[in-house]
DNA sequence: GCAAAAGTGTTGATCCTACACCCATGC
DNA sequence: GCATGGGTGTAGGATCAACACTTTTGC
């Protein structure tokens, strides 16, 4: 076989696109930006950037993201590589799309404003350039099969919660709606929950416990995904 | 914000890499390549390739698949893209990786032999060059994933097999052994198997059915996602 | 007739689902 | 004292796991 050098091969642009996702308590949200560029300029579109040679493709999606929220250690995770030859009509680029989850209340309210950036619900998303809507229903499939087994929903609520915010999160994340009494007993057998003495009391009279979710205890049970809903 | 061009950015190479799988009745198979080009030229490694400007990326994995087995229309799915900085030794390469699912007896030995290609058991894989490994045992984990949820253990059978072969390369995908009666009733019970009316009368005197898999039926209960196992 | 693989049912345990009432509190 | 959301238990059905013997046939 013959020796091939690397130099004879085409390169490409390679882009990074990211779908991030939050939840405010009544849906599902995904955060989408103006496009500052052309083409396509002004229309709403994925966060997104391209990648430098110098950087790995999860650091570029990583550094994409702090510029979007301001926020540093944010769940992330790659989703698809997107590479239709026309998928982008100012020219060939590759796009490598990531989801992200973050606690709405924690983004920082500046860079958004600088970006133009915006929440959608899930289910009212306007248009929106090249792709990316496509990127948008593939994450949130991807979201829901990864909430069934992994205990990632914590990520898009506040660290001290409830269990109707809970529950109302996997409601929203899988467009449906639980028995209370079943999800409360589920989600507690697991063991991963840990009650405060706190009481939430703005929603009611009597107030509901805050839980926060025990990192420890999960990792301890973790014998490669526990089965969460 | 400002106007931008896409001019302004790095281009960089995009290579596709090749996890597939095989069966032969006693394990589950990966076809590994040896490099032909350097660096390390001569190791074992995926098979692989560089994806050109005018082409999308699935039709340069799809190109690959068939420069390997000489086999089109194989099953094949987008399993990552393998970014870091320093994978690759040789210069700066993105690499997607493909795993796809094949029947070892319908594949073209002359073209294998032309890529010194060789069947290895997943549980006795050499050493490979860059992250291929890497690759191959996320192929693996996605592997068992999908196979529990969707029927493609059948894109690794011949089209005709005996329920003692399909429930080998389930053993074999999750590395455990299942109990033949609870195994039959289960997969049965799918009502997505057809009975032929010939046997296979090699490996017994006796001889077992063998069966087809109905894909219509399937595609009728596809109410995404059946439960395989 | 015997060796070798094929084929087939039952039972107990577990898990899931459906369902309704009392509790604590602020007003 | 009443309105509001918070918190809790049970029973029936479905599913899953464990288990062993009979059948067929080539030799």
């Amino acid at each position: 076989m013959a020796r091939i050098d690397y130099k004879h091969h085409d390169k490409i642009l390679l882009a990074v696109d990211c779908i991030i996702f939050g939840f405010d308590g009544s849906g599902l949200k995904a955060l989408l930006v103006k496009r500052g560029l052309e083409p396509e300029m002004g229309k709403w579109s994925l966060m997104g950037g391209f990648a430098n040679k110098e950087e790995g493709i999860d650091q570029a999606a990583a550094r994409i993201l702090v510029q979007l929220t301001g926020m540093d250690k944010i769940y992330m995770e790659q989703l698809h590589c997107f590479g239709d030859v026309d998928r982008d009509p100012g020219g060939r680029v590759v796009s490598i799309a990531y989801f992200a989850l973050i606690k709405i209340e924690e983004s920082n309210g500046e860079t958004l404003d600088l970006h133009n950036a915006k929440w959608f619900d899930l289910k009212k998303l306007p248009t929106m350039i090249f792709d990316h809507k496509q990127m948008v229903r593939l994450a949130k499939e991807r979201l829901q099969q990864k909430v069934a087994n992994h205990p990632i929903g914590f990520e898009l609520l506040p660290n001290k919660f409830t269990l109707q915010q809970l529950q109302g999160l996997y409601e929203a994340v899988y467009e449906t709606s639980f028995d209370k009494r079943n999800f409360t007993r589920k989600i507690l057998s697991l063991g991963i929950l840990q009650r405060l003495d706190e009481k939430e009391k703005e929603s009611s009279k009597k107030g509901a416990f805050y839980y926060v979710f025990d990192k420890k205890k999960y990792k301890q049970l973790e014998s490669e995904g526990i089965k969460m809903i």
